[in-house]
DNA sequence: AGCCTCCTACCTATCACTTGGTAGACAAGT
DNA sequence: ACTTGTCTACCAAGTGATAGGTAGGAGGCT
């Protein structure tokens, strides 16, 4: 029980951040999420940090698992960069969501200690697998910058779409990019 | 001097939320900031909510001015297009702040009511000056999904800066953007 | 002038409520 | 007996908000 239960709890955990941020997550609402009473969390995780920290952590790893389930799925540089925004759009059609590292990027001052370096890492997850793709197409220090391009564009696409247009407005926003060539058409 | 107040209060709360969000801004810190005390706000704005409110209005004005601005100083729509991520540049050289609407637009769904068709105004007063602009160069609806694109990556790059490399990293992708022809060159 | 009333802008003191976190007990599995 | 996972019952700190009061200025009235 204790595995699954600790897993319940960063899932739930993570939807609620996407949706209000870390400040917006509180134990007790977390705990009836799952089933459980607050103080029981605490036997999980010693602090709010500490969660904060575990969550971030286990995001990098999904996002890693993503970008590396994309690649499999079709080795083509291309076809992989096609995929990219998907990843992003998921997100939108889940309640309206945005990527954790968006939300926490934008708190980044009010968070503990723990959990920045972990965003840096999300960033950089991102980052080096969208220039190992672009690598390509162009030379290795263009493709990087281009790479952090994406990243940045993908990013505001969604957090744009998710005041006003949703999932629409993301498609539009990522189509304009095509076209103008930022991401391949 | 209520006047002055009143002015001391909206600005030191903006400056607030770019930096900590709507659910960082709390009435004592505020008021201690502004050199009174918590109860005194209430003489000002009736709640948080109309405080906030207030605040998203004056950013829409503040921002509307400083568009019109940049296009009175040169009307050519290339030299305006150029000249607009130097806007949202300034937050990040002040204390590595965001726009308030980025930070806001991720917290949207905690917000007071008054506050969310703010936001939506102030991506439509952005959007509409960059398609006028846009449209001397391309036909009506492609510019306006043009200044849609270019809205959302410069915010991107402006959340993503503000996480790591600061305002240099904010240079790098803008300048990316304009390689790519996202934005003129 | 002197007085009276009203208003603005602020104050102290306190409210009800939510937050993260703790102490200690209880039951089940080994 | 010990560990694991949960519970009930708390606590201190901080939140937005309210009640009721005060200092000082503006303006009309006699």
């Amino acid at each position: 029980m204790s595995e699954t239960t600790l897993e319940t709890i960063l899932t739930v955990a993570r939807l609620q951040v996407q949706a209000h941020g870390y400040d917006g997550l509180n134990f007790r609402d977390l705990a009836s999420r799952v089933g459980i009473k607050a103080p029981s969390l605490y036997h999980h995780f010693p602090t709010k940090a500490a969660l904060g920290a575990a969550l971030a952590r286990r995001y990098c790893a999904d996002m890693q698992a993503a970008l590396d389930a994309v690649s499999q799925a079709d080795a083509a540089p291309r076809a992989c960069l096609l995929a990219y925004p998907g990843i992003f759009r998921k997100a939108l059609t889940q309640d309206n969501r945005i990527c954790l590292a968006s939300f926490l990027s934008a708190q980044i001052d009010d968070l503990p200690e723990d959990m920045r370096p972990e965003i840096r890492r999300f960033i950089d997850i991102n980052v080096t697998w969208l220039s190992e793709h672009l690598s390509t197409f162009e030379p290795e220090d263009i493709a990087m910058r281009r790479a952090d391009a994406i990243y940045a564009a993908v990013a505001g696409a969604q957090l744009t779409a998710r005041s006003s247009g949703g999932v629409r407005r993301y498609d539009d926003i990522i189509a304009s990019y095509r076209s103008v060539g930022l991401l391949p058409a």
